[in-house]
DNA sequence: ATATAAATAGGAATCATTCCTGATTATATT
DNA sequence: AATATAATCAGGAATGATTCCTATTTATAT
């Protein structure tokens, strides 16, 4: 993989914030430093960044979000404005609100597990 | 709210299925039963339901799922086939396969817990 | 039976994301 | 340092999911 500058200054955007951006917001502050950007050119570089791991996405919402810190970590959602903050559960199964944030009040839980179902482990067709 | 037909079947649909389909997939289906049924009409009354709370939603890769099973329970997905399965985690800080169905691959996890931040208790300005 | 507000069909509009193409650029080689 | 070339890019079109709009239909209260 070459060198670019569009793809350092997404990494560094990414890294730099913690506020789960949309891409759209990524190419906002990549303009303010290379006006020319493009739109499809901050998604091309988000998911290569994704691809080689150093980045993470998630939807949120219908749309994607994405984060810089790699790291095992939970998100907490705010249901109006839209917060996200990192946190880290530590028993889940026994109180939603273990390892969360302060005050915050949590009203539902959504677990994804993701990875390979029994017929995929041996089978190639998709069902999708 | 009035009774409707359209409401009736898309609710009865996916109380029926176990594959927690996207409103395209449950538009065709009450097609088959409400052939002048438009898209629109199934997106408005997936909504109207789950306000309702009657049904549930959430977001795989991008796209808008609906769950006829509002009990609590947690979503294996496949990352190849994108199957969806239901399962009831256990202890999952404890262990990734904790509760998961028999011989299935998990990969990673992903939690997210939704409710109200310290900020929006008691304010009512959109972050977003 | 009638009135009326709610719900609809059909299609246009919007929004996020991906795809396409000709131009630019990092970098390996001379 | 100049050149070759494949990767990357900008700009914009295309796609796909979802929402919005409007004239028509329909459930239901009277």
């Amino acid at each position: 993989m070459r060198y670019s500058e569009q793809r350092e200054t997404v990494f560094q955007i990414l890294k730099e914030t913690q506020s789960h951006p949309s891409a759209d917001w990524v190419y906002d502050k990549v303009k303010s430093i290379l006006p020319l950007v493009s739109l499809g050119t901050v998604y091309r570089n988000l998911g290569e960044l994704e691809d080689l791991g150093v980045i993470k996405s998630f939807s949120m919402k219908g749309a994607i979000r994405y984060d810089g810190n790699v790291a095992d970590h939970s998100h907490f959602i705010c249901r109006k404005c839209n917060l996200m903050m990192d946190f880290q559960p530590k028993d889940i199964s026994t109180s939603l609100h273990n390892g969360l944030p302060k005050n915050f009040i949590a009203e539902s839980m959504e677990i994804q597990i993701s990875g390979l179902c029994d017929n995929c482990k041996t089978h190639s067709k998709k069902r999708n």
